[in-house]
Formats: structure tokens, C-alpha cells, sequence
DNA sequence: GCAGTAAATAGTAATTATTACTAAATTGAG
DNA sequence: CTCAATTTAGTAATAATTACTATTTACTGC
């Protein structure tokens, strides 16, 4: 993918076109390590050696609301006592999670092999809960914001 | 399950029978909510004013590593730029990500219905990738050590 | 029941990922 | 080019988690 292909596809997104988002997104797509905000920053610095951490967060939130981009694992870690086989329904809006019992879900396995020892897997849905399907209730304003209903 | 039997299985699991932890393990079989650390220790201190976050971290950390709790979300947020259906390998040691392509996995569905508007679902398999099976290399002894191979 | 030992606890400090705030710079539309 | 709205960088604040440490507690033989 060029540099014009990026500003192509920012612009049908609707994004501004700006020197730091060219190099985000271009770092990102050239690798295939799924990277943490600081490994962003550190090969953008390259680029664009005073680029700030803070652009980063908030380009990649940018990025994730205009469907550029996934973020995986992104809040309060929850524990959960019950280890039967089971996975999760995840309100991307107020984090509630919800068990799934589902038997077909509980004989998933990976058709090619891999260098991994694999222990185990978990199927994570996303969507929005019962609450949050209300009008005003659906777009968390401040990402700590607390979760009212459990 | 009673208090009587939270004290058998601790030793069968050679842990400790201590109050804080009968009292976190009681408290979280009693809720169907997943809890965070906060929710917790705001339950507990109910019963035991006097203890500490600190202490529900590593009581949790304890029955993790014992088998009789998972967590849920517990690492820094990673990117993906490819938004094509697919999966992840996690090492549970170094927290490397690896991608998984598999059509099987992509057609999953719910068989029960549910109050969920699902808008995807992600499968997450954990295990040990081909660095971390190396004897010696497979226990993070800090949490926050860097992850070395990506 | 008691002493010795290893582990657990509470309290506090430190770390760090992420978000908030703000003034200055940049972008795209007209 | 002009102008308004957005983006950026810098800095401060927040908050989840971990680290450190002195004290207390729980288990293991005796
Ligand atoms: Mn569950
Ligand atoms: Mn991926
Ligand atoms: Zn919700
Ligand atoms: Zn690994």
C-alpha cells in the first residue's frame, strides 16, 4: 500500500490527511506484530522525531472509530471463578460481560498446525448490551467512566 | 458451596487457608458479574475492613496460577490494521501475538438467543509460543518485563 | 499445644498505560 | 487566500497494577 493509497483512504473515511497519521498507519500495516502504543511511537520517531505519544492515542482512536483499525484488550482486567467451558458476550460500551454456554462453541480447534502449545481458547462476542441499546446510554463519553449496571 | 468445602479445596490446591482468601473466593462464586479487583475488595471489606488492594492483587494472582480462577483482559492494548476475519494465538508467557486464519472459525454463531446486539466475536487461543517453550523461558517473573521477541 | 519457618498480609510507595487539558499549528473547504 | 475546525505536542492528571517491607499468620513436625 503507497503513501497516496493511505491518503486516499483517509479521505474517503473522511480524515484529515496529516503527516503523523500517514506514518502510523503506514508503520502499522508493514507489520505483522499487532503493537502496543510505544512500539508505534518508536518507529514513528524515526519519521517524525517529535511526535507525541499522546498523537498516537489518539490517532489509533481515531483510527478504531473510523473502522481502520482493532484494539485488543483494552480495559479493567475481570476475573471470573468459573472455568467450565464457557465464552463471552462484551458490551463495547459499559464492558459488562455476559457468560455464553454454547456446546458448539466448546469443540473449536485450528485446522492448520502451528508452532504454538496451545492450552486453550476463549470466544469473545462483541456488541451492545440489553442497557445499552437505549437511546443516550450507547457511546461511553469518558473511556474510565464507570460501569453503572452489573 | 460452603466455607467448609472453599477450605477443602484450598488444600487440595496446597494453598493457605487464610480469612481474605476464603473471603474473596466466597464472594466471587456468589456473583455471576466477572468483578474487578475494585469490586472486590469493596465486597470483602464487608466482612474484613482491614484489608488491603494489594493483597486481593495477589490472592487473585494466587488462585490464577492455582487453576481455580482465569482473568479476563490483562495486558497492554494492541493494534491490528487487518480487519479481515481472523484469530489470535496469545502466549500466555511473552504475550506475543500471532494471527490465525482459519474459515472454520469465522462462521460461528449463538445458538440461544440473547439480549446481546453481537456486532462480531473474536476467538483468542492461549498457549506457548515456539520461544517460550525453550526450558527457562517461560515464567514471567515481572510483569512488566518487555516482551523480547515479537 | 509449641517452636520454627515459610508464606501471607497491610501499608505505603512506585510504576506506567492511558486520558485530560490547552495553546499553537495545521488542514481542508469555500 | 482566509477562516473555522481539527489536530498536534507538551504537560499534567488519573488510576490500575506492581514493588517493597515490616509484621503477622498458617502450617509442619515435635
Ligand atoms: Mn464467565
Ligand atoms: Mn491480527
Ligand atoms: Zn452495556
Ligand atoms: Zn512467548
Amino acid at each position: 500500500m503507497t503513501i497516496a493509497a493511505i491518503q486516499k483512504l483517509f479521505r474517503e473515511k473522511r480524515l484529515k490527511v496529516t503527516p503523523q497519521r500517514c506514518a502510523i498507519y503506514n508503520m502499522m500495516i508493514h507489520t505483522q506484530s499487532h503493537p502496543t502504543a510505544e512500539e508505534i511511537i518508536s518507529h514513528v520517531k524515526q519519521a517524525l522525531p517529535m511526535i507525541s505519544l499522546n498523537t498516537v492515542y489518539y490517532t489509533l482512536n481515531v483510527f478504531e472509530t473510523a473502522g481502520l483499525i482493532m484494539s485488543i484488550n483494552n480495559t479493567h482486567t475481570r476475573y471470573d471463578t468459573n472455568l467450565e467451558p464457557h465464552h463471552h458476550l462484551i458490551c463495547v460500551s459499559c464492558r459488562k460481560i455476559e457468560d455464553v454456554f454454547d456446546d458448539a462453541l466448546n469443540q473449536l480447534h485450528l485446522s492448520q498446525k502451528s508452532d504454538f502449545e496451545i492450552r486453550g481458547y476463549r470466544v469473545e462476542f462483541y456488541g451492545h448490551c440489553l442497557n445499552c441499546q437505549k437511546p443516550g446510554t450507547s457511546i461511553r463519553r469518558n473511556k474510565r467512566l464507570a460501569i453503572t449496571h452489573l
